[in-house]
RNA sequence: GUCCCCGUAGCUCAGGUGGAUAGAGCGUUGGAUUCCUAAUCCAAAGGCCACAGGUUCGAAUCCUGUCGGGGACACCA
């Protein structure tokens, strides 16, 4: 795991100033690159000499020590020496400090530190007084970021496929606000091409049907869905009889603006059924509207990045019958990577998606410093296009624009270990708005986060409101819960409300804990880097197995418990460090927007 | 045929920007309850990290290839 080197002076955003606070790993961080600063300045390290690929971790055996760091086997060969005599320097160096109450020296290099214990109990006032904001990062400080996800097509209510997809991306989004960044929230709305025209005129099928006709089964080629009935209703009470029997070129662009306005208000509220809340909502139609897609190409051609020029047939299978080679506008993707050059338009001279897909991510990399799509995986054949025309329009601008698409797999839906049917055709599909009914909100996006985004999983409805340690929602709720209940007994029935008088009692079972919870700000930073949000929820459930287990000792060896009847002292100091675990559980929870109950 | 993702304990999955003895849950076996929330905890057993090469002080991690699972492959979005 990487550390940044930042030093506490770049701390950009309001809440380091006002709080002067610095993590522990951060504060010990910048002792070793002190340390190794000074080996610089007196000739053991040459001049110029890069830190970035020291680490600063806690040791896989605790009982190596409290902290790891492999500066001296990543830095022994610029320092021209061996890896156990470049430790023994720093070591040297580190010694001057008086919280480091050793120094060893282990393995091919590592150096294990062991820290005074008083270092481990100040993180938990630091915990405390920074409250909310204990896990913030500068990091991304100065950096804008705008993350596009969900962008499901407005024909229809939101459903399972999407889920994923919306979860992983709005949990990167507030995962990247926790490490600094500035995030825009983005969804693109494709009310452009050929499926909204069909919404369109599916709903004026159902704005017949309103009007009293029978229009018997929806036929092929339209969306059958029920949810457009009430879309028919309206339209029929806003303009009576007057498009029934018009002929579509009169009726078909204000079907569809209004069809497309009410599926993204069904949409959403589908969102916001998972607490997932967008901050732009960028149009297709607005696009073209505006030109985006001309002054692209105008651009590409003048940079020669795109030409006029024949596809050719789709190898390996068999081409599709009505194949013909035609001479259309393409993107020279292959120059980046693709496989193979891609149309900006089509045949008929509108514009592919693609085409407006490039224009669409020129404007976001003009208006941010990184671009990050939330896809699904169904997608995956799409990305190397899109990344060349990324890299492509940020080639003018001197620096790349940073690009990432993540692709989110497909979830399997089950039901007690059998795979849950669907049929598309009917459009008797599960909803979002079913699975929360179901689960709830917190159980669905708690399980989303509970597998890497690119790898497939199962969603079973069974398994999944268990209440078990194979839940990981409920189990790390408990511990939220049960730290709460414990604040509560103390107050309620000792009088006894968190302090810190008598900290220096907490003994190495309390450490332990501390521990854990002193890695949070690292995990925002790396899970933030590695845009892998799922990390905090396996965080939190380490450290709600850690708080569960220290909790436990208090069975068998009842002066653990927090709560002491005859030592009001030392069950203050365990209630504040059962504050402090507490509010790290919290912390985290946010990031995955999953609620922290204080009972359960 | 090409491209993308995945392959880790019996099962479901972490770990992967190279570091010390590969982790968790479920399941199995054996324990803990005059209990601050047992929706919990402790312990045992269980591994050629798909396979074969390569890179280096060091590989589950990076590179190449093979096998297996999933997905995508004209002017659909």
């Amino acid at each position: 795991m990487h550390w940044s080197f930042v030093p506490p002076s770049l701390c950009a955003n309001g809440a380091c100033e006002m709080t002067d606070m610095t993590t522990l790993y951060a504060a010990y961080a910048g002792t070793i690159q002190t340390a190794l600063q000074a080996l610089v300045a007196d000739g053991t390290l040459p001049e110029g000499t890069s830190f970035a690929n020291v680490t600063l971790e806690p040791p896989r055996d605790p009982s190596h020590g409290d902290l790891a760091t492999n500066a001296a086997m990543v830095l022994a060969k610029p320092a021209k020496t061996n890896p156990r005599a470049l430790a023994e320097a720093i070591a040297t160096k580190l010694k001057s400090d008086p919280t480091i109450v050793s120094a060893e020296i282990a393995g091919p290099g590592f150096l294990n530190l062991r820290l005074d214990p008083s270092a481990w109990l100040g993180e938990l006032e630091t915990i405390t007084k920074l409250g909310d904001e204990y896990g913030r990062s500068s990091m991304g400080a100065g950096t804008t970021v705008n993350v596009e996800y969900v962008s499901a097509n407005p024909t229809g209510p939101m459903h399972m496929g999407h889920c994923r997809g919306a979860v992983v991306g709005d949990a990167l989004a507030s995962l990247l606000e926790l490490a600094g960044h500035e995030v825009t929230r983005e969804y693109y709305i494709n009310d452009a091409g050929g499926q909204v025209d069909t919404l369109a005129r599916s709903a004026h099928l159902r704005y017949r049907e309103a009007l009293g006709e029978n229009i018997g089964e929806i036929p092929e080629g339209y969306y059958p869905g029920a949810y457009l009935i009430p879309i028919g209703e309206y339209l029929a009470q806003e303009v009576g009889e007057k498009y029934r029997d018009a002929p579509e070129e009169e009726w078909l662009p204000y079907f569809r603006a209004e069809a497309v306005e009410k599926m993204m208000d069904l949409i959403k509220s589908d969102l916001a059924l998972l607490g997932i809340h967008h901050d732009v909502f960028a149009s297709e139609a607005a696009l073209h509207a505006a030109g985006k897609p001309d002054e692209a190409e105008k651009w590409l051609r003048e940079h020669d990045l795109v030409y006029d020029g024949v596809l050719e047939a789709p190898k390996g299978k068999a081409p599709p019958e009505d194949w013909e080679p035609v001479e259309l506008p393409l993107f020279r993707s292959t120059k980046f990577g693709d496989d193979q050059d891609r149309p900006i338009k089509k045949s008929d001279g509108k514009w592919t998606y693609f085409g407006a897909d490039l224009a669409y991510h020129m404007q976001k990399a003009a208006d941010a410093d990184e671009l990050i799509d939330i896809w699904g995986a169904d997608h995956a054949g799409t990305v190397k296009r899109i990344k060349a025309a990324v890299a492509a329009l940020s080639e003018g601008k001197g620096k790349p624009t940073p690009f990432d698409v993540k692709l989110v797999q497909m979830v399997q839906l089950m039901r007690g270990g059998e795979p849950v049917k669907m049929s598309k055709r009917s459009g008797n599909f599960i909803t979002i708005a079913d699975m929360v009914e179901e689960v709830g909100k917190d159980v669905v996006r708690f399980t989303m986060l509970t597998r890497k985004p690119e790898a497939q999983m199962e969603f079973d409805f069974a398994k999944v409101v268990e209440a078990s340690k194979d839940n990981p929602v409920w189990y790390v709720q408990y511990a939220h819960a049960r730290i709460q209940s414990t604040i509560r007994k103390a107050a309620d029935e000792e009088g006894v409300t968190p302090s810190t008088d008598a900290l220096n009692q907490l003994g190495s079972d309390e450490i332990a804990l501390i521990r854990r919870a002193a890695q949070f700000p690292r995990e925002v930073e790396s899970a933030a880097k590695a845009r892998e949000p799922h990390r905090i929820a396996f965080y939190l459930y380490d450290l709600a197995t850690d708080l569960n287990s220290f909790y436990s000792l208090g069975n068998t060896e009842p002066e653990k418990r927090f709560i002491l009847k005859h030592d009001k002292g030392l069950t203050a100091a365990r209630l504040f460090l059962a504050s402090a675990i507490g509010q790290v559980l919290r912390n985290g929870l946010r990031v995955l927007g999953v609620e922290a109950v204080d009972r359960m």
